[in-house]
DNA sequence: TAGTGGTCTAGACCACAGG
DNA sequence: CTGTGGTCTAGACCACTAC
């Protein structure tokens, strides 16, 4: 929104004519002098610009080197990151959700200090199968504060996405944490997704908080292997801000 | 490496001080301004490493905001990224390898087209099983194409890091790209890891690339759950550079 | 050696959050 | 309102790559 930014408008143009193919894996794109005359800007833009496909995965650049176009890569705003609902869309694909409870209750040790309250505090629980286009996907395990979680108790689970109404809500939501990794099936999991128990599924939690730090969410997602995998760019030179970490 | 540069000072002093406990998960950093004071330069490399923190997930900004710290989250050199001895060594932790087969052989469809050749041309292969502190952690099935794989081939690959011995050699490996998804353990990976057949594997899936976009590398990396996890951090108002996508 | 991207300066205006 | 971070300008020098 608000009034056109010329760095936005630079590193759009340019997005575009790599995802038209105008330039192609491997191709220079346009030096920063000539997008500076091209655009009628100054080198400021353009370079943050530049910046941006960098963090994107899409070009990398070094010193007396042409900035070059890498294998396209797709990216995933903030909404897609957090919500399925969202990332459904996002892909093309339709949401779904089978709610199988909606409860307050007390948290255990482990949930407790992942939503930084006191253990056996009350805490706002939600357990839902997902659907992909009409069949089992992923189950969802979402644990909120009860300051956050009151406006889910009072919220049709199996109408759509709670990110949606929580924003609409006000409610607080910066930034999250994903932690990946792997784990068999457990007897809910099987039963809801059609699959033996032990079976492989990717897991996926998460925590979120507001801008302040203060945790909202803490949530276990299990996808069934072949609907959802998750891809990451790394560039030489730059820190990834993905990061592999040992132990579960 | 080279001389000093400010940004990379700025940002090196704020990291510090976050992980220090100097500035908590809430504080405000010091304003622009009072940095360009700090450290006599001016707006200019002040930002420049705040894009950087922000880029690590390590602070969270905003028009009228102050910036703020958030929760701390491990970042990863590329080396770290790319190479298992290195992601060890980081992590403080002993690697260790038992090689199973390192041969020239054709490639079928899939892995030719992920290396770019054509099917049945001559790829390099390594088959390791990958230790942790002497305990077994992963299965590494690595492929080369020939013009880097000829490196190999002559290396003994129970010494140690492969990319090292690869980067020593001059190879171009300039950026790869991580596919993360949940797979069950087949026979190879069974007997390796001392688990069952179809018991749940982390599996990483990378492609490594040139500057100019030529792929080098096509590997499949088997993670024992509890030995590796993946964290990201996402931040509101930032396009992530890791996606989930739909699909094996 | 010519041109590139990386770094830096010293100014400026604006939108927005907070008191 | 004041101060913040976001955006932008118009210069400059340097390290490096490719020729």
């Amino acid at each position: 929104m608000s009034t056109t930014q010329q760095h936005r408008d630079i590193a759009a143009h340019l997005r575009a004519a790599i995802r038209n193919g105008d330039v192609t894996p491997g191709d220079p794109l346009p030096s920063e002098s000539e997008l500076c005359e091209r655009f009628g800007s100054s080198r400021g833009p353009v370079r943050q610009a530049m910046a941006t496909l960098r963090a994107e995965g899409l070009v990398s650049s070094g010193r007396g080197r042409r900035t070059t176009v890498l294998d396209m890569v797709p990216t995933q705003s903030f909404d897609g990151v957090i919500s399925y609902s969202e990332w459904c869309r996002q892909s093309g694909l339709e949401p779904g959700q089978v709610t199988q409870s909606v409860a307050r209750r007390p948290a255990d040790a482990a949930l407790a200090a992942a939503l930084g309250v006191a253990t056996g505090a009350p805490v706002v629980s939600v357990f839902r199968l997902r659907l992909l286009d009409g069949e089992p996907a992923m189950v969802e395990r979402l644990n909120y504060t009860l300051e956050v979680g009151r406006h889910v108790l009072g919220f049709d689970t199996d109408s759509g996405s709670i990110y949606q109404h929580l924003i609409e809500q006000g409610v607080d939501i910066d930034n999250a944490t994903r932690t990946i990794d792997a784990v068999g099936a457990d007897e809910d999991d099987a039963q809801l997704l059609g699959v033996p128990v032990g079976s492989p599924l990717l897991r996926v939690r998460r925590r979120a908080f507001t801008r302040a730090g203060t945790p909202v969410e803490a949530s276990d997602d299990r996808y069934l292997p072949g609907t959802a995998s998750f891809t990451v760019n790394s560039i030489r030179g730059n820190q990834s801000p993905l990061s592999m970490v040992v132990g579960a």
